[in-house]
Formats: C-alpha cells, sequence, structure tokens
DNA sequence: AGCCGACAGGTTGTTTTACCAAGTTTGAGA
DNA sequence: TCTCAAACTTGGTAAAACAACCTGTCGGCT
C-alpha cells in the first residue's frame, strides 16, 4: 500500500537539501561540493538520481560543473531574488478586480499603425480596443490598452464596460481556445498626447513610458496587443538577465 | 584508433534529427510526436538516451509533454527567432574596435545619484567613468556609460582615451579577477539635458531612453554599471520572454 | 638538482539494461 | 450501457560500465 498524499520525487528532495546548505553555508561559495560518490553513501541513492538533482542546480546556477575537477559551490543565484516586474504581463492573468480603474473606452477602431503591423493585419483595417486606467492609491498611474482581432473579440465579455472576473487569459483561452506562449516587447518613449496628459493627471513637459507587449502563441501568430503608458517620473521598468 | 575531432553526444544528435524533423513538417505541431519505444526502435538507443533528448526539446519549448498521453509537437519556438537585442550587453562583450564613437570624457567623478545606488557606495563617494558618444552612419546615436568603483578601474586600460582592442569583459576579468554574471536592468524615460542634445544631434522637444545596466557577479555584487542613452526618434528596444 | 613524461587514481559525462509507478485510452465482458 | 481490466503512454529509481578529463606522484632523463 502507497500513502495517498504524493511525495516529491527523490532528486527533487536533494535538490532541497542541497539548496539549504549552500544558503546555511554548509558548503561556502567557491569551494567544492561533495562528489557524487560521496553524496550516493550520504543520502543512499543511486548515481543517476544524484546526478538528475545536481543537473538541476547546475542549470538553475547554484553550481558549475567541471569535469575531472568536480563542482564548485557559486551561491544562491542572485537571479532568482530579482523579481520579473515583466509590464503587461501581469494585465493577462491578473483577474481585473484586483486592480482598480475605469474602463475609459471599448469597441472597434481602425488600427494604429503600430498596431496594425503587430497584429499582422492588413493597414487601415478595424480592431477591437479595450482601454482602462489604471488607479493605484486613488491617483491615475497607468493608462492600459488590449487590442485584439476582430474575430477573437466576438463572442466575449470584452465589449461590455464592465471588468472582468476572470484574467484575460484564461477568458480567451476558455471562449476561442487560443493558448498564449510569449510575449515580444517593444518599449519606447514619446511627449504624452494633451488627452494622455489630463487623464493620468501628469505634466505635459515629461514623456511617456510606451510598452508594447504583442502576445502570440507558439507558432508565432500574434493574438494581441498590450499597450502600457507610465508617467516617465513615476514609473520604471526593471529586469533582471544572465551574461551569456 | 579513434578519430580526433570530438563527436556530439548521441542525444545531442537526437535533439538536432528531431528538431529538423519538425522543421521539415514531418511532426506538424499538435500532432504526437512518436513514443518512445518507437524513437528507440528507430534509432537503436536506449531510453534514457532518448529521454535525454526529449527533455532538452521541452526545456526548449519545442515540444511538450503530458504523462499517459505522450508528447505533442508545438513547433519550433518563436522565441528562439527573436533576436535578443538587450541594450547595454553587447558593450561589455565587443572590441570598441568594431564600433566607431569618439571617448569624449574620462576620469573620476563624484558619483551620480543612481549610479552609487547601483554600485553600492557611499553617497558622494568617487567612481570612475568612461563615456563614449557612438557614431552610426556617420551619424551619433547613442551616448555610453561606463562606471566602475575606483577599485576595479585601476591597472586598467580604461584610464586612456584610446578605444579598447579587448573585449571590456575579458578586460576586467583577466586584470581583476571578477566574473560577469547577470544585468539588473532599469529603464527610465527623460527630457535631454542641453549637453546631450547637442552631443546627439537630437532636437531638444523629445525624449530620451536611458537604460542604466548594473553588471553583477554571481553573488550579486555590483561590478560596473552601464548607462545608455538612445534617443526616442530613432531607436527602441525589443525584448521577449514566455508567458509563465 | 632540475625537468619531463608515464602512470595511477580521482572526478564528471555518456550510454546501456532493468524495473516499478502513475496517468490515459481502449476494448472485452457483464 | 456500464465496468473494469489490459495495454499503451511518460516519469522515476537502481546498478553497471566505459570514456574523457584533471591532478597528483613516481619514475627516468638531461
Amino acid at each position: 500500500m502507497m500513502s495517498l498524499e504524493s511525495v516529491p520525487p527523490k532528486y527533487a528532495q536533494l535538490v532541497q537539501t542541497l539548496q539549504r546548505r549552500i544558503e546555511a553555508g554548509d558548503y561556502p561559495p567557491g569551494t567544492l561540493l561533495p562528489s557524487e560518490n560521496q553524496l550516493i553513501q550520504e543520502f543512499s541513492v543511486s548515481r543517476p538520481t544524484v546526478v538528475a538533482a545536481l543537473r538541476v542546480l547546475r542549470e538553475q546556477g547554484w553550481i558549475e560543473s567541471q569535469q575531472g575537477k568536480g563542482r564548485f559551490v557559486r551561491g544562491r543565484p542572485a537571479m532568482a531574488s530579482v523579481e520579473q516586474k515583466r509590464p503587461g504581463q501581469a494585465y493577462l492573468t491578473t483577474p481585473e478586480n484586483d486592480t482598480t480603474g475605469d474602463v475609459v473606452e471599448v469597441g472597434a477602431v481602425t488600427a494604429p499603425n503600430r498596431v496594425g503591423v503587430l497584429l499582422d493585419v492588413s493597414p487601415k483595417s478595424k480592431v477591437f480596443v479595450r482601454r482602462r486606467l489604471i488607479v493605484r492609491d486613488a491617483e491615475p498611474t497607468e493608462l492600459v490598452s488590449l487590442w485584439l482581432p476582430l474575430d477573437l473579440s466576438g463572442g466575449t465579455d470584452l465589449t461590455s464596460g464592465e471588468p472582468l472576473r476572470q484574467g484575460l487569459r484564461e477568458h480567451l483561452q476558455a471562449r476561442k481556445g487560443v493558448r498564449f506562449d510569449h510575449i515580444v516587447e517593444q518599449i519606447t518613449a514619446r511627449m504624452p498626447s494633451a488627452d494622455e496628459a489630463r487623464q493620468l493627471g501628469m505634466p505635459k513637459n515629461i514623456p511617456l513610458l510606451a510598452v508594447f507587449g504583442a502576445v502570440r502563441d507558439a507558432s508565432g501568430r500574434p493574438l494581441a496587443v498590450v499597450e502600457v503608458l507610465l508617467p516617465a517620473n513615476r514609473h520604471e521598468l526593471e529586469d533582471a538577465y544572465p551574461i551569456t
């Protein structure tokens, strides 16, 4: 008889144990990790299990291995401590209830130049747009626009001015059977229009960070475009990536 | 006797073969990949070898696996086709010979506020700065600044106004024994100063994209800061990332 | 004495064989 | 029609062997 609650596989347990020891200082950075044979003896597991655990640690950046010498401790990967604040991504998964804001525009318009290119539709054709003004701490902070091809906006709850209870990702995935895969992001800066400056409550003489996120499926077909407008005096974008 | 040129391991060869078949349309997206046993028979390898190859393909996004059903073809990951144009990264590896540009400032100055924070030095302390104006197609396009703590700038060739023959990364790694690991990037927008507008040959009424890249080692210790200033009318940043 | 090569013993990398567990589908039989 | 067992799939563990690589030591040679 097996226990009903699922236990994590052995190699995953080993990963956790070694991570804890590195963080606790038992294996200081720069030193050699115990060899495979030593780990096999200490934990009473087979070599493939040890190797699987060490492979995970290497791919996550905790250690680096050198054939013939051993595995060197690098320490907790600093990458992991930098939270990924990709703008635009949050608006695809978070239900609109979680952020306060008003829908300021909903309907079909002729696609702006850049949006048309990102959605891969013919120039001057109509697309669906849904624009929201995000409010934080009782102050307007971001202007978020969602563009969709017309064939993806039909039959959804997006055409109403009500906030969505579901995340946008689940909504489209359930209604239309499309699967979001990745985002191609373009970042530019420009001066705000008079309308934008008024809506965002910002001076007209400071620039705007404009983030365009083209949402695609695994084959690269564009599904949607998210535009996020951030007043540059109150927001900046942060990201982290390894050096290749 | 063995051949002297090293052959790639079997599982890597299998990865390449399957990638080519997916791209050629032999395994169309959405369909099931041949099962492990079928691949074992066709290629006359053992199961762990097949599993190792399929694991690589899954981690790279070519396929996705589902226990009990099989492995589904997703197609060439569109992520890979988007070239990663991380600003700042190029200036760390490319020799300065490859880009035309003049060194416009070299020396020790009091650290600007943001740079001091990123380098983790006490406020108002001195840091080394090396500023270059990049020229493309006979026009100034980018203003790149490199900040270093004083203890890292001593004994290097950076203090001269001559362009470096080596990449900055190799230069510091050889001279100082530090290892670049990752970059934490901040992106903001602001109006150019009169000096910057003049040097970049841009109008004073369009904004500037400012990218700050804090270079760190594996433990998170800051090693350098790269600032890239881009006129927003001529440049934008592009990036791609998967949806989690 | 000093230098250099061979060799032994350690390490990780790759491949094979074998078995069991867990999830899904299918079809035979009640 | 419904149930359930069999036959598929992928996921995980164990044991063994060989190859490639590094680092010492122990020679012999200059």
